[in-house]
DNA sequence: CAAAAAAGAGAGCAGCGCTCTTGCTATGGA
DNA sequence: TCCATAGCAAGAGCGCTGCTCTCTTTTTTG
């Protein structure tokens, strides 16, 4: 027992690292009830560390800055975001009738706005203004992706774009388009890629809209609105309306 | 000369009343000096007295408090930016060979976009995340909703939405819809409202990827991507491509 | 000309992010 | 088993912030 436990730290971690790890989770939850309570700028190192029972200057052992415990918060929201949308797109597939591409796109979009609406404050932290100077790390960039990977599978998946009308593509978006495609849909058409571009863009143009209050006394059934909002973006992919047939 | 002087405050307005009114305009314009050099977080009320050479206080006597000056700083953004788009469109109207309605709505969209990236700080404040609590003044509302009104001349202008393919509208938004209308453009097709009022959020989508930089490392030639996409958004509306016959 | 309104100056309060120093304790090698 | 060491909490403190209060000066007004 004595070896196993002195030369290896990796699998038990000893209580230390473990009481290490649980107070830092403590430190981005109690930051997070903050942050929905009051928002970014009210975030404050010291009333978390009051909450938590500890001084001030003990959380700097966990976070060099207040800017690193928020940007801790970014990434685990972009995560939260990202399982929320594949997970709601896993259920949708699993149900009885297979749902058509369309109704998966509409599931993700409406997923993602589910998420914001529950989360207004951690979805200002992501796709609201950038809080430091300017820095977004790299480090946030996998998890960024995410609801963008699942919209361009979905969009694979269907690989039934047969001819919709998509706005035909500049000469001078051929490369970038094609560039695009190289790193992450090498398969779909130029013209879908770039538009699922742009669809990715305007899907939280809208769902920025109702969270931050622009659509405050303008549109007021905002789930239909919405809805309705993203079917039309799936058709700029490319994805087929419903047969009109029944 | 002294009778209209002493009763009629309204016209020279004595000069108190006008240094006032000066050192409004110079405090807004030194913290919007700040705000675009740092971004709203670090901008600070006893910086900006300190740069114009009074002490904090004497400036609650202009402001009552920080979020009233960046509440005045977010009407003149949204005047600013109205501004600026309504001169686009303007002198582009005024050009020999009279633009087509998709001209029109892509110059007004790159109008946005390019106030945006010249001025992101101001655009972060009103259409990124709310700064203080939640409050949106009824008092920005008319600044705000130029750039949409604006969308909706060029629209009503164009008048010839005979009838391209439009998403077609769900029972549940015609009421929507309708009302909608009612405020800003009767004399519309439900469907082109319906369709109006999501491109505007799909606009600044659009322009929020770009100015918060999440088309970093996805889009390069973010132009060309714009003007792209702004045509795809007017064909959306109901405005026609350009004829492929030449 | 005197009363009143408006503006500036200064001190001060509580809170903030962050740093530095000082003790304490659990950890891992001798 | 013992002990040097590394990790951690605590406290004091610096300079900054938004904001309030009081006091004095200046300008407008009846």
């Amino acid at each position: 027992m004595s070896t196993s436990r002195s030369t290896r730290p990796s699998a038990v971690q000893g209580a230390r690292a473990r009481a290490r790890q649980e107070i830092t989770v403590a430190i981005k939850d109690e930051a997070r009830r903050q942050l929905a309570d009051d928002g970014a700028a009210k975030l404050s190192l010291r009333a978390v560390a009051r909450e938590l029972g500890m001084v001030s200057s003990a959380l700097y052992r966990y976070f060099p800055s207040r800017d690193d415990l928020l940007t801790a918060l970014i990434i685990d929201a972009y995560d939260s975001l990202g399982e929320a949308a594949e997970r709601a797109d896993a259920d949708r597939t699993a149900t009885a009738p297979p749902p058509s591409p369309v109704e998966r796109w509409v599931t993700v979009c409406e997923a993602v706005r589910a998420w914001a609406l529950a989360h207004p404050h951690e979805y200002a932290l992501i796709y609201g203004s950038p809080v430091p100077g300017y820095t977004a790390p790299t480090t946030t960039v996998p998890a960024a992706a995410r609801v963008g990977l699942l919209l361009i599978g979905i969009v694979r998946d269907a690989h039934g774009t047969r001819g919709l009308a998509l706005t035909p593509l500049p000469d001078a978006l051929r490369a970038e388009a094609g560039r695009i495609a190289a790193d992450i849909a090498s398969d779909l058409p130029l013209e879908v890629v770039a538009a699922l571009v742009a669809a990715w863009a305007q899907l939280f143009g809208l769902v920025g809209f109702e969270v931050f209050g622009q659509f405050n006394r303008v549109v007021e059934d905002r789930a239909a609105f919405f809805a309705y909002a993203a079917t039309g973006l799936a058709h700029t992919v490319g994805l087929l309306p419903a047969p009109p047939a029944k």
